[in-house]
DNA sequence: CTGTTAGCGCTTTCAA
DNA sequence: TTGAAAGCGCTAACAG
């Protein structure tokens, strides 16, 4: 293992000059500049960052830590996450919770282990738990997709509360009166968003919302079968159905299909989060889209910018809004059809 | 920031005791350690893994770099690779190539700098660079899914030649004669075996190997499209189409989709790949499915033997086989539509 | 079973 | 513009 001393001896110089030509950092005559890099290259030297970060107290790494690697809403976001740091120099962990708080904490702990300059998270929960054990420790944070109660940290997000709205009057205007929705756990803050859009939306219109079902469970295509299967066995049988989220779409159509329930004739469905134009073969599904990357992209910079300053500042709370695509799914109006 | 020497002072013990007991290293009476936990937790106290990885030379970290994370092949992949990792101690960092060579050498050398102990390298391409850069700096590798033609490293792949071989012969027993392979990139190792296997079915059937189409192309739904443009203008036009793998099918099927064509009354398709049952509303394609998951967790589990060993070994070369699993998409025997 | 000493490879600090 | 000395926080090696 070649050390930085190994390069300093061969090119004649002190380590610390060496330090400087690699890093870029302070002054190095064109002469010594190139001395250097010859033998780093002779020699194939690769710094040993664990020991620069040891001592100058900074890793230049971040990591992003999501519910759920498996969708693509997360995956995209990664990209967002990556291609803002990448351009700072920093590098990017990627950490998967499984919407599992304990593993959560876990990873925040593996994560201040290994001294990560700041952390992009998508918390499993509203609490706040995690964020404080970072910042205690000294870590940046910055809260993405998903809101957590404190004041006291970056957070960016979707406006889901006005996606939902949009959804629910969409349906409300093509003549739905009984709409289910099958929704995200109740203590994330998106899906609480979602449902309090919901609602306002259905009072709006002047509808009953006591007669309306909701039904809270997890932001998977089994759950949101398991809940499409519910619905259907209501009577009345709601004529809409409003997904919380892409996957738990996908599990309701599943479960429309083995119930042989055409979309939209038999039932209308709605979503929030489109489905990346690499895995759908055919758009169809009306959707509340949330803009992914750049949310994740953004966070990422605020984070930077926080590594960066020299002096505290006001937290910020960014909202983005969503865009309401309008497909097959969600049908036309119900009186064209009689 | 609490050190180790703190929490010693507390405890009243030499920070060496301490690291015992927090590692499980080692002696401890049962005394001694309940005063290490109880000061470890009462200062609060995160180790500092850098400060120990630097010492002890090991990291316990090990790296999945892949070729592209937006595919769920490789996100199923992550899942297997950092099961078997965190059960074994070792915490996983994900890095993304886009199949860009150039990404792929940066990112070997940021994580040679962050002392990995070990990489799970999909490689973009079938040279051994990345590989012989690792290994010359003491880094251990396994080479997942696509093979590069070193024979000093670990390799642990799917028997593409033989599902190729399979998928063609289905399509030759339903009766077509004139077949287009719309492939991956010619230098990457599984395009190359696909193509050796539908060309090896086709001889023995005895069908003129010239004279069915074949496209290299990439593994991305964009370049799926375009190949099936391409062969849907041929005259003759081929009767079924043999996808490269999920993403180039996804094209396929909306290139199919925008011509009016439909599957498989106009136009059978086959794919390498099958999709998570998550992110598919029906399933409806005929696919070669490779064991993703297990692949993946085994190239790990070879990579922390490795680790582990304590002298040198012959290389391994393991092949998965596919699995067939003949659904709609293929049609049925093109005599008994007539 | 517990402790002392030294040093991993780098960068900060101070000096020339 | 370059360098010498010191030390980041931890654990290997050896001692008792």
């Amino acid at each position: 293992m070649t050390t930085i001393h190994d390069v300093a001896r061969r090119a004649g110089v002190a380590s610390i000059t060496v330090s400087r030509v690699i890093n870029n950092s302070g002054y190095a005559s064109e002469d010594i500049r190139q001395r250097v890099l010859a033998a780093v290259k002779e020699m194939g030297y690769v710094p040993n960052r664990l020991a620069g970060s040891l001592r100058s107290k900074r890793s230049k790494v971040l990591a992003l830590v999501m519910t759920d690697i498996t969708n693509p809403f997360f995956t995209v976001a990664a990209r967002g996450v990556e291609d803002v740091a990448s351009r700072a120099g920093y590098t990017v962990i990627f950490c998967n919770t499984d919407e599992d708080k304990q593993k959560e904490q876990n990873y925040i702990q593996v994560l201040m282990q290994n001294q990560v300059d700041g952390v992009v998270l998508v918390p499993s929960g509203s609490d706040s738990e995690s964020v404080e054990t970072l910042q205690q420790n000294g870590v940046q944070v910055v809260v993405v997709d998903r809101h957590v109660s404190s004041q006291k940290v970056d957070q960016v997000r979707c406006d889901s509360l006005n996606g939902a709205y949009e959804l629910t009057k969409l349906l409300i205007s093509l003549g739905h009166t009984h709409i289910a929705l099958l929704n995200g756990p109740q203590n994330v803050s998106t899906a609480a968003d979602r449902f309090t859009g919901f609602n306002r939306a259905l009072a709006d219109a002047g509808l009953d919302t006591a007669s309306q079902s909701v039904i809270f469970g997890a932001f998977t295509r089994a759950s949101g079968a398991e809940m499409a299967r519910q619905v259907l066995e209501m009577t009345p049988r709601p004529s809409a159905l409003f997904a919380g989220n892409n996957f738990i779409a996908l599990g309701v159509l599943r479960a429309l299909e083995d119930a042989r329930l055409r979309v939209p004739e038999d039932m209308a469905v709605v979503t929030f989060d489109d489905l990346p134009e690499s895995l759908v073969i055919s758009p169809f599904l009306t959707v509340a889209a949330q803009p992914v990357y750049e949310m994740a992209a953004r966070a990422t910079e605020l984070l930077i910018e926080r590594l960066a300053a020299t002096q505290v500042y006001d937290f910020q709370d960014i909202v983005f809004p969503t865009t309401l695509i309008v497909r097959k799914s969600s049908g036309v109006k119900i009186e064209t059809l009689k």
